[in-house]
DNA sequence: AACATTCTGTTGTGTATGCAACTAATATTA
DNA sequence: TAATATTAGTTGCATACACAACAGAATGTT
């Protein structure tokens, strides 16, 4: 019974997680973006005027991990960085133009990835996958957090 | 309406799969092992003398991946490589001593993600969650394989 | 006010990973 | 059988990420 069958949960997350990512590499080829950058971007969309740390907190990732996607996300026009002289460490991130052009895009190209992953799935299903999936994330958050 | 709601989905996966990550680094740590190899030692539990190819293709990881995953397996002395007149491009894997005495202890932590994550989810829930996430998984790699 | 602490952001380093180019070995085919 | 194609594995390169050390700015404490 020992025969590594937890090990799934972990394998398909995995697997997800890594082919989620060439497809989005994929489709986000001809607009310079990668998969590392488009959550930033989403966030954004959302909540404009954000500081960097807070964007970084949001998506429970590293500061140092934001600051590359959002330096790649200015680079490539989609986001600028403004410095108030409230406080001079807080850069808080505005859309562009081009990025407010981009979010149609973004949208179609990530309902493509659900559409895909959920084809089989009934609305049911879908509705309860996303209710555990959440249900998962709350809990690894919580664990890894209530570590440190 | 558009408010990025279907990026959850793929935020979820991202963030079980980095907190997965972090999890299991710290915990392979004292063992030598990270993030990136125990995958393939759980294939090989199952599956002693697949190839390299073979594990890569089971767990649709790049063979370069694979390569060096199981270099490391076998530099920290947990996996043989062994090449047979039959064929001398194939490296058969087989497990140490070592790996046999850790399969256990490799077990319990991957049971410990596995309920840290689904901790307030019924075996009902647990199941199905499962089942989703399989056909999820399943989904994703016709997608891509078909690409090809 | 002076010093310590906390906060935001940057950067170096290491790991995990995909892709593509390459090598050596085997298989196919003209 | 010689020429070509396929296969298994390796390695260079690029990206995504975490962690840790650091810098400058803001806050708090004494």
């Amino acid at each position: 019974m020992d025969n590594m069958k937890q090990q799934s949960v972990g394998r398909w997350i995995s697997l997800l997680h890594r082919y989620g990512n060439v497809y989005m590499n994929e489709q986000l080829k001809e607009y310079n973006l990668g998969a590392g950058q488009y959550q930033f971007l989403a966030v954004l969309y959302d909540n404009e005027g954000l500081s960097q740390d807070e964007i970084a907190q949001q998506l429970k990732m590293d500061k140092g991990t934001a600051a590359r996607a959002i330096a790649k996300l200015e680079k490539e026009g989609y986001v600028e960085r403004k410095t108030f002289s409230v406080d001079k460490r807080i850069k808080k991130l505005y859309l562009t133009d081009k990025a407010h052009a981009f979010k149609s895009t973004l949208t179609s190209i990530l309902s493509g990835w659900s559409s895909i992953t959920t084809k089989d799935l009934s609305s049911e299903e879908h509705a309860f996958a996303m209710k555990l999936l959440n249900k998962m994330s709350i809990n690894a958050e919580n664990y890894l957090d209530n570590m440190k």
